[in-house]
DNA sequence: GCGACACCGCATAACT
DNA sequence: AGTTATGCGA
DNA sequence: GTCGC
């Protein structure tokens, strides 16, 4: 939470707005949420620490594409095997990053070892890539790989999900449609997988803002409504909008709190025809999914 | 060798 | 029925 | 997966 104020820090609740094609997410942050936590000490380094910033990384071009490139479809592999390791995947996609920048041919998997990042795992890979030009398991599983990047693109697939629907011989997003276990949030997720990846003008951001201010002026004029994130950054354009609403006689409290404050403003919203399908609610977070009114000129 | 690598709310499944 | 675990998004 | 203890 940016700028958390006394006000923020009492009561907060986030809107998350998407259209046309669109979505609204609404949540209420708790105190523990903007709370900073400690900070951690860094400590010393014998190996070579990348530095984004550093002139010496400054590459224009990737001189080891093909080793970033055979990294990336095993890191892929073993998202899709081990479902989704986050900290594993997280450790290739910074070797890839540190690989991309590096300013010189690798010439070995020792070479890059003396980079902070890259041990001996991903050394040996890329020895192996050198030898050979690629690894040996990327062969067989890369269509299974890129399906499940596919089916990942699915709101509400996740890495369990989509390494189910590779399972089960899906070869397409429509044939997910089929599925019998798929949940609320997934079939939504089918149904406007193309809707998701627009993005939102600033322009029609800030028509879908002043429209859920206006209503939330009408429940009580001590609402507050405030947009976040990227609106907040000043970005042309989002994929998703959030906002944060409160009231100065609210208090977020799981124990106390009935949820009428989000729930008020949902239910008039969608009243009003504006919210549709409803992703998700509780006390704290609500999902849904809206149309812009036909005539409307939001 | 072994834990850290951020945290949390919600929906749903899997429990008891 | 209430409780805990898992998956997910962000 | 890598790092640091």
């Amino acid at each position: 939470m940016l700028g958390a104020t006394n006000l923020m820090r009492s009561h907060t609740q986030t809107s998350h707005i998407r259209l046309k094609r669109t979505f609204v997410v609404v949540t209420v942050a708790r105190e523990k949420f903007i709370t900073p936590g400690p900070k951690k000490d860094t400590k010393k380094q014998k190996k070579i620490k990348f530095d984004p910033t550093d002139e010496l990384w400054k590459s224009d071009i990737n001189l080891n594409e093909d080793i970033t490139k055979a990294l990336g479809g095993v890191a892929l592999l073993e998202k899709e095997r081990k479902s989704g390791d986050p900290f594993k995947q997280r450790a290739y996609e910074n070797a890839i990053y540190i690989i991309t920048s590096y300013p010189a041919r690798i010439i070995s998997g020792a070479e890059a070892k003396k980079l902070q990042g890259i041990g001996s795992s991903i050394a040996n890979k890329i020895d192996e890539i050198l030898k050979t030009g690629t690894c040996e398991s990327l062969k067989e599983k890369q269509e299974d790989a890129e399906l499940f990047e596919t089916f990942s693109q699915v709101f509400g697939v996740g890495p369990v999900a989509a390494k189910r629907f590779v399972d089960k011989g899906y070869k397409s997003i429509s044939d997910l449609a089929n599925d019998p276990d798929l949940t609320d949030m997934q079939r939504l997720g089918i149904k406007y997988v193309d809707d998701f990846k627009l993005m939102i003008p600033k322009v029609e951001a800030q028509g879908l803002i002043h429209y859920v201010q206006d209503v939330l002026k009408e429940l009580s004029p001590a609402y507050i409504g405030i947009a976040c994130d990227g609106h907040r950054r000043e970005l042309s354009e989002t994929n998703s909008l959030y906002m944060a609403i409160t009231h100065p006689n609210y208090t977020s409290s799981p124990s106390t709190d009935p949820g009428r404050l989000l729930l008020d403003l949902t239910d008039a919203l969608t009243d009003l025809g504006f919210l549709t399908d409803h992703i998700s609610s509780g006390i704290l977070k609500y999902w849904v999914r809206w149309e812009s009114i036909e005539g409307s000129t939001i």
